[in-house]
DNA sequence: TACAATAGGTAACATAGGTTGCACAACATA
DNA sequence: TATGTTGTGCAACCTATGTTACCTATTGTA
């Protein structure tokens, strides 16, 4: 008997990160989004119980976003596994400046290096790879990490512009550098 | 025979800052500094064309004081120059943490690498201690700055907590491992 | 086809922030 | 001590944004 939607909360979910990755997280007003929808706020505020809820929606839907570029690059198989996962997070800043911001550059009090259970997947694999002591596999990822963040980073601010495959060779020095530095310590 | 002014540009500005510490620049607002001060918005108003100036007098401020840490870790030389620059970067991350994140963790399009003849200080320093020729020099240059940055970013969101001294093991490794991998990338 | 239920549009209200007009107060000078 | 100049506080105005009340339009069903 009522009138059918004309949006569902994926539509609007959808407009909103559309609104993000053009104006950032400041740029998802109401109003912007209404327009970018073709409607008034009306609709928004009927599916959604306020901004923040549509705020959450977009952060969810940008780490979503998030691990299809990783696992993108996982399944390529054009990289070993430990570096697809660096390249497709900097893929994503490349591509999804907005949302890595969103996601990787605010504060993040509390936030564990990886989540979840994901350090217990990599360390052994970093262990194999390097001969490495747990200890030291630890702090040669911890490292290694502080690199991939920092290219990501510069490339989201537009301070740096790489092509990917400058990127792949950069990782590389990184890794047999460090990779050379820690083994050697290890023989002391 | 008006009245005296009851503050300064400086102080105004300096409270500013403070205010920006305290909630990035998103909290500098013409009402939160009348507070800051302990007055109305009028005086900032008398001394300052707009918030927008206001802004830029934070923004000059807070650089003036990162070249001050710059300085310092120069003149104490724990470390050698060229390390003495990444030091008082990340310590500058690490104790102005709004203020590292408004200069160095916003949009940089069209921001070099270094900023005016700095470059032409550094690379030939690189090239003295590693030996590289110039090209070599500017790309190892470009990777220790990558982590350099990665340390200092992620300090200034609190997604790391490290010691200074923690801080300057892990540019070694960084150091010593591309020296590695450059010098031996060199010899072929 | 008439109706009930309700999605959507419009416009209003509330709040936050930038900016300004006005009356008053302070103070160097005569 | 009287005066002119002008810095200050107060309160208002304007805009942007979140949110909501209310009316209208739509549509499955009887």
């Amino acid at each position: 008997m009522p009138p059918k939607f004309k949006f569902t909360r994926n539509e609007i979910t959808n407009a909103a990160l559309n609104l993000t990755r053009k104006a950032g997280p400041d740029g998802l007003t109401a109003r912007a989004l209404a327009e970018e929808l073709g409607c008034s706020v009306k609709p928004i505020f009927d599916l959604f119980k306020n901004m923040e809820e549509v705020q959450g929606a977009v952060l969810s839907a940008a780490q979503d976003l998030y691990q299809s570029y990783l696992a993108e690059d996982m399944a390529a198989g054009k990289y070993p596994p430990y570096k697809a996962g660096g390249m497709g997070y900097i893929r994503f800043a490349r591509e999804e400046r907005e949302l890595f911001k969103m996601l990787f550059m605010c504060d993040r009090k509390g936030e564990p290096l990886k989540p979840g259970k994901e350090m217990d997947v990599i360390i052994p694999v970093i262990m194999k790879n390097t001969g490495l002591s747990r200890e030291k596999a630890e702090l040669f990822h911890l490292e290694m990490w502080i690199f991939v963040h920092g290219i990501a980073s510069m490339i989201a601010t537009s301070y740096l512009d790489l092509e990917m495959e400058t990127v792949s060779g950069v990782l590389t020095d990184a890794y047999m550098g460090l990779k050379a530095r820690f083994c050697a310590a290890e023989e002391e």
